[in-house]
DNA sequence: GCATATTTGTCCGTATGTATA
DNA sequence: CTATACATACGGACAAATATG
């Protein structure tokens, strides 16, 4: 198994305050997702330790939390791995994702912040498209479909599905082509968002199952 | 990716395999889950090593894991504390357990396990009651609403609800009798299994919710 | 299959900072 | 305000498991 730390050069200037495993696992989180740490990368103890200038124990204690956020994998006496996504994975990402958004959308009395959070994400997702900024457009992505989810007004039910979604994302990192695999989903994000404005929830629920569906089999197709 | 088809693996071995961290992180879970440490109570480090015979950093390991539960509550430099759930959290879990299972109580293709499942946890609930272990009632009804989430047939889902439903026993422990809290579901149980296993998951839905909605408001009560 | 090196798992001691009586 | 107790974080130690030659 392969041991690049790579995505860690340069991370001490970003450990500076508040507590230490907090900002120690913030860090190590912010390069899983966007991908500076790959899927199947070994995180040595000791040498992660001292690139980040920090000690064992330490380290350890964040690893215990992105453990349990699901981003690394934790192998008894072989170590800690960036986690790598199956297929069974993705399948049970989006069986759980249709389940929530699709029931969020529906909300009687949608937060008003979470409605106008969508339309904002439709228009970061837009921007990075213009700009070919293909990792923000992925981000843009997640932050609509959070906002779905906060239709529902339970910050509980934001927490869990921002978790969610962040493992999700260790699934993009295994595909060749970011242009293709988001841009299509910004059109239709955009036209889901028009629907709840509009108050016709049923029908934003319909489009979000389809969009649903076919992201989840186009993303199976990339995984082989 | 555990496959032990040997069949030996007994109680000696499977301690064997188990990190300390984990026994230590399940220990404190089942006492707080059970009400042994109550709400609010502080839980010292160099205390609760010494009386479980671990170390201070392999107790703040399985700290970080209980934290991120939710079941505990880390204060920066103060020590960590058994959660109190206030009302807002009743609210937020109940807004959860609504979305969450009402959709799962109308997947279409169910497990067939799941659905044993609740019947299994419909037994369970009266043979409790007829005993008057008013604990294990509890654990039987949340048995039952977890049969009812892994109707969706997603075991990432199980897992989220898993910790909500661990949570809301937080809630259960600041209340006198619980007797009167858990024994009237029981039956309610039972009937929305019975109307599972008719297929009139509509039914089933509209039932569960009534449930819901009953069982939040008189916890919310008891709260005050 | 064996011996060795490496890494993890766990513990201890300690220095420092923070909150509280 | 001082004193005390506790959390934070570090570094070193050693056994046990795993990887390597």
């Amino acid at each position: 198994m392969e041991s690049d730390l790579t995505g860690l050069s340069g991370a001490r200037t970003l450990l500076d305050r508040t507590s230490t495993v907090s900002r120690l696992a913030g860090a190590l989180r912010t390069r899983i997702i966007e991908g500076a740490l790959r899927p199947g990368a070994q995180l040595p103890e000791h040498a992660v330790a001292d690139l980040l200038g920090v000690s064992r124990n330490t380290l350890r204690e964040a690893f215990r939390l992105l453990a349990h956020e699901g981003l690394v994998v934790h192998e008894p006496h072989r170590g800690v791995f960036v986690r790598t996504l199956d297929a069974a994975d993705v399948r049970d990402i989006y069986t759980t994702r249709r389940l929530v958004e699709c029931a969020a959308v529906r909300s009687e009395n949608a937060p008003p912040e979470a409605v106008a959070e969508l339309r904002a994400a439709v228009g970061a997702a837009q921007a990075a498209v213009a700009g070919e900024r293909w990792n923000d457009v992925g981000t843009a992505d997640l932050r609509f479909h959070a906002a779905i989810v906060a239709l529902a007004g339970s910050w509980r039910l934001d927490g869990l599905m921002d978790r969610v979604l962040a493992e999700l994302r260790l699934a993009f990192h295994v595909l060749d082509d970011p242009r293709r695999l988001h841009e299509p989903y910004v059109r239709r994000n955009g036209e889901i968002a028009a629907l709840v404005e509009q108050g016709r929830t049923a029908d934003a629920a319909d489009a979000l199952a389809a969009y649903l569906d076919d992201a989840e089999r186009e993303l199976l197709a990339g995984i082989r």
